[in-house]
DNA sequence: CGGGTTGTTCTACAGTTGTAGAATTACACC
DNA sequence: GGTGTAATTCTACAACTGTAGAACAACCCG
């Protein structure tokens, strides 16, 4: 798994397209794109092709077109991009950042059940171990 | 309060010391920062400056020096930073990512108890709305 | 007053990103 | 076989970032 540091709103956006779908060609990335963001395909396909040089998707060719794939996990990208943030903005602390998650306005009513269900089952993961 | 959008890691980093301070010369935060980061003072000094550019940090000239401050609060920051992530990469899902930090092995032992406390904590301020 | 010291500003540059037109390639069909 | 058509690649550019040397300003001290 390379490194993947850190990618731009863009860059994700078009990621979590290709995790979606497994596969995707340039031109139905940029119709998938196109009604969020009207770029021109060439855009599209720059973008795709400088992923491609840093490693993040591979591409196989497909007729006369080629078709593109995530090299990186989406989990592998949330874990880097979280812990990045985590470490950067609360000093490492998890706790911290759940606690400003509880207390900003991002939280439905329903939320905080979930949220106890969700400590338990990764309290008896731990046990398990 | 300003847009603040996203910020660099060197330029959170640099955010970080004005908040812990209240206010800090060019040259005192270069020093705090050396031991991590080995950059020239001018550096520091540019990172500054285009920071003021942007609005995000102000100065007051004291004596031969500027003396700057944040002009936005860690807790904007907090806030408009990871509900940008939250956004990008769950899909605006908070549970999503509190499940996401919960599977990660970030999460030290004592930390689930203290979750709950935080948790019985934002319902009762709810509650009381 | 002259020169060193210290801090600020200017200028510069390479790398990345978002952006896309221009050029090229390769078919597919008449 | 020539010509659209559709896709890819090349080239370009402005903005921002990290980086820092060079130049400048202002003070302090002898």
């Amino acid at each position: 798994m390379p490194p993947v540091h850190q990618l731009t709103e863009l860059q994700v956006t078009i990621l979590r397209l290709l995790w979606e779908r497994g596969e995707a060609t340039a031109t139905s990335v940029w119709e998938a794109l196109y009604p969020d963001r009207a770029l021109a395909q060439t855009t599209v396909a720059t973008l795709l092709s400088r992923l491609e040089r840093r490693g993040v998707v591979a591409r196989r060719a497909v007729d006369r077109q080629y078709v593109y794939r995530a090299l990186v996990t989406e989990a592998e990208v949330q874990q880097s991009m979280v812990s990045e943030l985590t470490e950067r903005l609360f000093d490492g602390d998890v706790t911290a950042l759940v606690n400003h998650l509880l207390t900003s306005n991002d939280i439905a009513p329903g939320d905080l059940d979930r949220l106890r269900d969700l400590i338990d089952a990764a309290e008896s993961r731990k046990e398990e171990r």
